[in-house]
DNA sequence: AGAATGATATTATCATATGAATATATCGCG
DNA sequence: CGCGATATATTCATATGATAATATCATTCT
């Protein structure tokens, strides 16, 4: 395993681009669980940064769960199950390259648990300032209704915006999660306007459950919107599979 | 706002004393979102540690969406939602010292949100060997029924292992939310070796619906569990203020 | 007033040195 | 030969001083 020198073009300094390679080696594999990374030294040659660099990088990859330093053992890599995969780098490094089917469901797994809940929650609690931030963010989708391109950021908004109505941090902190989702299917899904005024309708019901505090109804109209969406990349990713069999 | 040398006695090194300092110091509040550190000289100074320790731990602080440094700028408090809550050190900072009858309800409204469609993932996934480990920590559990010291670890072994069990790196990493959870609970609770039985009986209903993979029971009884256990912390809390009040 | 310019404070990075911890090897002894 | 004490080498941890990059702010010029 060997790195190429970072270039200082890359967005956010040395640091980031350091902490990108490294991160991703680490969680596509490269470098397994209980294997020790290169010394400081060595990563600094590697990578054509100064230690310091290095070290900042290793105790932030540390913070994430990721690594562990030791004196003379060096930093080994620690076993998954004690990676923070809710945080937000780590599900970039996962699912920039690309998603499987299986990573995918997880993904839905986790927002089927999470965002029934919060639209109950939201409904519960939305003020009328609440009400009117959606309303913004979803005549922004219907406005984009046939770009694809810049539909997907007031759908992210939107969603984010339920979890903060929840008036829970710790639901708000979950938002990363979706835009993973939610940029992973915009990579992934061909234009698709009638999908996404199908998807409008959805959010239109979801958004006056909410409105009238009808918490049962705003929590079942997240999962049909969940189902649907999950139906989306599922497809999606079947034609994709398809399409390179055949290509 | 001025700061204390640290000890190097502190577990981990000056890095980790500093970081938790630091990050405890934002998380309370004495360093408001907006506000800018002292620069890296003065923090040098006042913690009484190099800059290479400082720019470390303001790096990882970075990492968890706290702060933000740039150049001439210095470094600022980001706003709240930005900050990763369900980073375990940050939960720690913000709970260690005492927990609010409100945030120990947002944790409920995530368990609640999280903690069924684990069960009913694990319901549906588990292996002859992963009820045998829940067998194991429930019989932990139940041999050190009357020691609340020693009940805590076998019953966070218990949730995280179902965690676990759904075979979604992404429910796992939510581990150090319920970790947070019990290890409030337990600082609150006085011994209370009745209620350690009766959460044993729901304990043992969680695991037998597991055990015959049935998602719909596993699902229920979780939530009769959280009912209880949030029962038990509302009742400790109440106690705590009418104590103080009365003192 | 507004744009260009330069001074300035701060982080970003580098280079090097020293300290501390620990796995491994070595040596001495029984 | 076996085993424990000790030495050694390797690695991270921390410290320090210097230089570069960059954003802000005041100033000057038009």
């Amino acid at each position: 395993m060997a790195f190429s020198p970072v270039q200082l073009t890359s967005l956010g300094g040395l640091h980031a681009a350091v902490l990108n390679q490294l991160g991703q080696s680490i969680v596509r594999g490269d470098i397994a669980p209980g294997a020790v990374l290169p010394n400081a030294d060595d990563l600094s040659l590697q990578f054509g940064v100064s230690r310091t660099v290095i070290r900042e990088v290793v105790k932030v990859l540390a913070a994430k769960g990721m690594v562990e330093s030791r004196p003379k053992t060096g930093t080994r890599v620690r076993a998954r199950h004690d990676w923070n995969f809710l945080d937000s780098d780590i599900l970039n490094w996962r699912f920039s390259a690309g998603i499987k089917s299986e990573e995918a469901k997880s993904i839905f797994e986790l927002r089927r648990a999470i965002e029934p809940m919060a639209a109950r929650l939201a409904a519960e609690r939305a003020t009328p300032a609440d009400i009117a931030t959606l309303e913004r963010h979803l005549a922004l989708m219907e406005h984009y209704a046939d770009d694809s391109i810049r539909f997907a950021e007031p759908d992210l908004a939107f969603h984010q915006a339920i979890l903060r109505m929840t008036g829970n941090e710790l639901f708000s902190s979950l938002a990363s999660v979706i835009e993973t989702a939610l940029v992973v299917s915009f990579h992934l899904t061909d234009d698709n306007p009638q999908g996404q005024r199908a998807s409008l309708v959805l959010h239109r019901h979801l958004l006056e459950a909410i409105a009238i505090g009808d918490a049962d109804r705003a929590s079942a109209a997240v999962l049909v919107l969940l189902d649907e969406a999950e139906e989306d990349v599922r497809r999606s990713l079947g034609a994709r599979r398809s399409q390179r069999a055949s290509g």
